[in-house]
DNA sequence: CTCTATTCGGTACGTTGTACGAGGTAAAAA
DNA sequence: TTTTTACCTCGTACAACGTACCGAATAGAG
């Protein structure tokens, strides 16, 4: 990962944040209107690393966006630690959680996986960010509780529900990595792909003189004649997410049948 | 993720350090024999976030630890960048590859993850690392060979075998991740969990009003009983590892009826 | 009208990575 | 041996960062 992740904060201001809960603030505001809302600067935090990335957001440029000065953010948000967990589970919400669902739970599940490999997609920052300690607003845990919802109700134990879920979950977020690292990599190519090995041939050549990597050696060029590329994120995607469906399924079949 | 990322540095210079190449510098070195070597800049940086944690990684950091200045880092690494590169590719060679392997293939699977584990166990900030971008040094191919091994002579196509080599390091740092956040918790617990309830039950219960969340809360109560906690990362850990393993077996029994 | 809570935003501090260059050192060239 | 030259060391400096502090402006409460 890289740069930021989610839970640094204080937790109690960050909860009631999270929550729009106004705090120890019985709705007395008497100085100036604020010129903005929490939204809009979570909005703006969130336009600045959709278009710039991840690096760029810091709270000078967040002020930028907003027209107005560092500081005054802080009367919004209490640092940049409590602004990334508004970031994080602002964007959980936006992806709306659909009204009808698929019949079978394996369907349900594979949609719950898609859902979050399409927010992956519209938010890779997203990916850069380290949220094993996901902040607990409504939209991750709306999401949640969606997500639950997949396997509700076909005869597993509530930790199995969970794990299921938390497993389903991190393999998302995995392949969605390896995507987006290898869109990156696509996009930045400063040095195209034959200039690279121009310049790192002869040491790889030195180095992997054939003995040493058998196996990796040959997988990789089959690989990469298949792929025309080092991987094919897409594929180990599908193939990942049919591994796990299969591997679920089979623990659902198995639970079933001690029933 | 959180804070430093690898593959951000020279390609170039990287790989030939990667690999302890002497780069454009035929021996011919004239001026005063240097203090350290590279691995020693590597190995205290290593050992300064072993003990202090990623963030404390700064080159001013590492120099103090080496006795030196600052400056003098750069006539080692190029920068930071390359360091991080260093460092993730050099614990990598630690953990060494074992001489003899299980007879099965689900077995020898099974021990490739749980020594990958076993690194994030010792070295869990490489956890907080984006290594999306993996820095292809000796550490890193080595146990590429050694997992690809796993899987070799089974009947499974290249492409195949880097499937799910891949699927299963991505669920192994899932897991890590989830475990190692569940670690720090309980290690920084500023606030008890007693203390933590006090401050945001209010909150949460005005804002979780039982309608919101049916199955998350009924969930969550059942998983928090059963652990007291919210969660059992080494439950996740074994439940993942064995669905993971299944849906593999599952797609080469597959494989292996077809042909 | 006065009081006071609150927002705005300038200034400033400590920390970061690292560019630059002066000064010292030792091997190569004369 | 003397000179040259390549290299290492490291003090200084700069830009960018998060944010503490505080004065000035503002507007509802008394």
């Amino acid at each position: 990962m890289s740069e930021e992740s989610t839970g640094q904060g204080d937790a109690d201001r960050t909860l009631a944040l999270l929550w729009r809960h106004r705090l120890g603030d019985p709705q007395g505001s008497r100085g100036p209107r604020q010129k903005f809302s929490v939204d809009q600067v979570v909005n703006a935090a969130i336009a600045l690393v959709d278009a710039e990335g991840i690096d760029a957001l810091s709270m000078r440029n967040v002020a930028n966006r907003l027209g107005t000065r560092v500081m005054s953010l802080y009367t919004y948000v209490p640092g940049k630690a409590e602004l990334i967990d508004l970031m994080v589970d602002a964007v959980h919400l936006e992806v709306p959680v659909p009204a009808t669902r698929p019949e079978g739970w394996r369907d349900r599940l594979e949609a719950v996986a898609r859902d979050q490999w399409e927010l992956y997609r519209k938010h890779p920052w997203l990916l850069q960010v380290d949220t094993s300690r996901p902040p607990l607003g409504p939209g991750i845990s709306d999401r949640y509780e969606y997500q639950l919802g997949a396997v509700e109700g076909i005869g597993l134990s509530d930790l199995d529900m969970d794990s299921i879920v938390t497993l389903v979950g991190g393999f998302v977020a995995g392949a969605a990595r390896s995507a987006d690292a290898a869109q990156r990599l696509v996009e930045s190519s400063a040095t195209t792909d034959a200039q690279w090995w121009e310049v790192n041939a002869p040491i790889l050549e030195q180095v992997m003189d054939g003995s040493r990597y058998p196996i990796a050696g040959r997988v990789g060029s089959s690989v990469g004649e298949l792929f025309n590329a080092a991987s094919n994120p897409q594929h180990a995607w599908e193939f990942g997410l049919a591994r796990v469906l299969d591997g679920i399924e089979q623990y659902i079949e198995k639970v079933r049948q001690q029933t």
